[in-house]
DNA sequence: AATGAATGAGTCTTCATTCAT
DNA sequence: AATGAATGAAGACTCATTCAT
């Protein structure tokens, strides 16, 4: 009993360590683009040795999946307390979904680049697709709580690519704050997602 | 005049040669990430020296900007080609995109790459904008002739912004072939023309 | 008296354990090249941590140190086990040698190590010293054995030398495979036999 | 005409760096083990860049294999003299051999390395044998010269062998001086080379 | 204008060793 | 005495860019 509370102390510091640097890694990640930010910097944030980052991950590639799997469930989870909430369910979950991407371009860089390029290991490819998985679900849920006749499936791939792509082609724009980007942003959301109710609630 | 013809046949040299150069870039794009391309690479592919790329671009990031305008230019007049053809409009316009994307993946995570990241020289970010521009104007023409009381240029925007979403979400996707890539997300480009189709028609 | 006993119980546990890690050691060095071989895979190996090969050595050259006056004593024995052995004592003291050798080519490794370059403790260099004239006793026993008349320490010294010759010119053979090697390293070890017999006949 | 000419100053230049390099490589063997050696060293020592190291060599090992052969080159060259020299050939031979080795233990700490564990490219490998072979050459043609009757290959392999271990057994020894060490290896050496020359001499 | 060898700062990663528990 | 996480110095190697020819 004991020694399960020993084990179990012990693997709580491990786990806040490992948080510890995950957090040095987001904090580098809000000021410079991810790809850029390397080992050395991570472990002095972190106040850890270069020595310490290794014996949590394997390389860098893992860590940055990591702190991109990090956000995916958080965004998630984000989503899933939309639940008890009423009407416009479709606009709500763009809206928070789009306001999340403006706050963390970290985690829409990052799926950009595990998403088109990353070369993954098996086990990490594995991952990466669970979480998205469970990330789409949310959208597919709302769908089908919006309406049960549609394919709901597809219309959530759709819907989840039209939000995806609006950072994508918006994120960067000729001589705008960020404040206007994330006002043109969420309009944009809203647009889709208006467009996606209305092409639910037409069908008979 | 002599001398006229002199600068010009230079000039037409001069053109030439880079053609060349981006060729040998887009050629080895094909085959791998192109952040993993090396100048050394292009410059043995092109058959000319590495000292010879840089004498028409400052830097390897100014030649990637080069492919990616090329490639901007290229898919705008492919749906410019599209003003003659008849009916359902928008399905051809987000068909005949995303069959593009398909087909030149480089484009599409330059396109990620500069819009999300690049640091590039004010110049050089003049130069994207105006090509991005033009390629969303051609989403904006389209929309504005399938229904003139839309405000179109909003509406462009969440289109262009919904077709660049899909690839992201999709591109790769676990365990499946080119060929079926394509197919999902040709379809999903359907679906997202349907959606915005309906949309519009719906209106009174 | 039962202090005594505890203290002796420690120390065969010690030693025994000492000599799990040495094994775990040879085992490794059976797969790969010793230097190649980390303080991590032998511990794994052992099945004790990193810190109690630490207890037992003060570093990881005095344990490669080990494993090979562990050999060095073997071989010497193997050597001893020769004494009733009636006829042709050189080509069977020879035979003997470098099928040894053949079996266990870490030894020969690491001899090779240490005997050209490896920085030692002046403690570690007399047991060194040591075992590597004990080994060589065996040569000059034989030799006297022999014949009597021989300057018996220089042309073992010869002896020695001259088989020790054979592996670092043939374990490593193109495109050989380890019967083949074998086959003619044993059938140098003879010529080199015959050669010294021959040269000790001789002599009126 | 002119061309080529420049062309051949071009790669006599490059010839000249690629020695400057080498002898760099070679000096600072002499003073620690060469697998010791670090790049920044070698290119410090040649006074070049790191960068201009590997514009000549794809990799540490290739360097470091190409002393080797350098120095297997020269030694082959010093045997290759001997023909003229008349009388005892077999003592001169294996006199000169063990000599080379005492001033350049380096040639034979890589020997041991190379033939023993190193990994090398398979193009690498190609070049190693041939190396030794060239060498091996001389010592069967200075043995049938010797004694036509002989079976000169494998023969020569023994003798061969018989020198190389002079050295792996003692070219280190408990308090002697370098001088000691050439004194007593050159010893062994003529022993070796006496036994040799009887065992040809008392044949029939 | 074309060439391509030289540059070297900067990267990730390894691994023997230490030491608090 | 056993543990094993933390350490961080050190290494090999890359590659955009420069510049003398």
């Amino acid at each position: 009993m004991t020694i399960a509370k020993f084990q179990e102390l012990k693997q709580a510091e491990r786990d806040l360590r490992r948080q510890i640097i995950l957090d040095a890694a987001l904090t580098l990640f809000a000021a410079k683009d991810f790809r850029s930010v390397t080992v050395r910097e991570i472990a002095r944030q972190a106040g850890v040795s270069i020595g310490t980052i290794y014996n949590y991950y394997p390389n860098l590639t893992e860590l940055f999946l990591d702190v991109f799997l990090d956000c995916a469930e958080e965004i998630t989870h984000l989503l899933d307390d939309l639940a008890p909430i009423s009407a416009p369910r479709l606009e709500t979950l763009s809206i928070r979904y789009i306001s999340y991407l403006n706050d963390h371009m970290t985690f829409y860089q990052m799926m950009s680049h595990f998403m088109l390029g990353g070369d993954l290991s098996p086990e990490a490819n594995r991952k990466l697709d669970i979480k998205m998985k469970e990330l789409l679900n949310r959208f597919e849920s709302t769908l089908l709580e919006a309406d049960r006749k549609t394919d709901a499936r597809l219309t959530a791939h759709a819907l989840f690519s039209a939000l995806n792509g609006i950072m994508i082609s918006y994120a960067r724009y000729p001589g705008k704050t960020d404040a206007d980007i994330r006002r043109h942003t969420l309009r944009l959301a809203g647009i889709i997602a208006a467009v996606f109710t209305s092409h639910i609630a037409e069908r008979p």
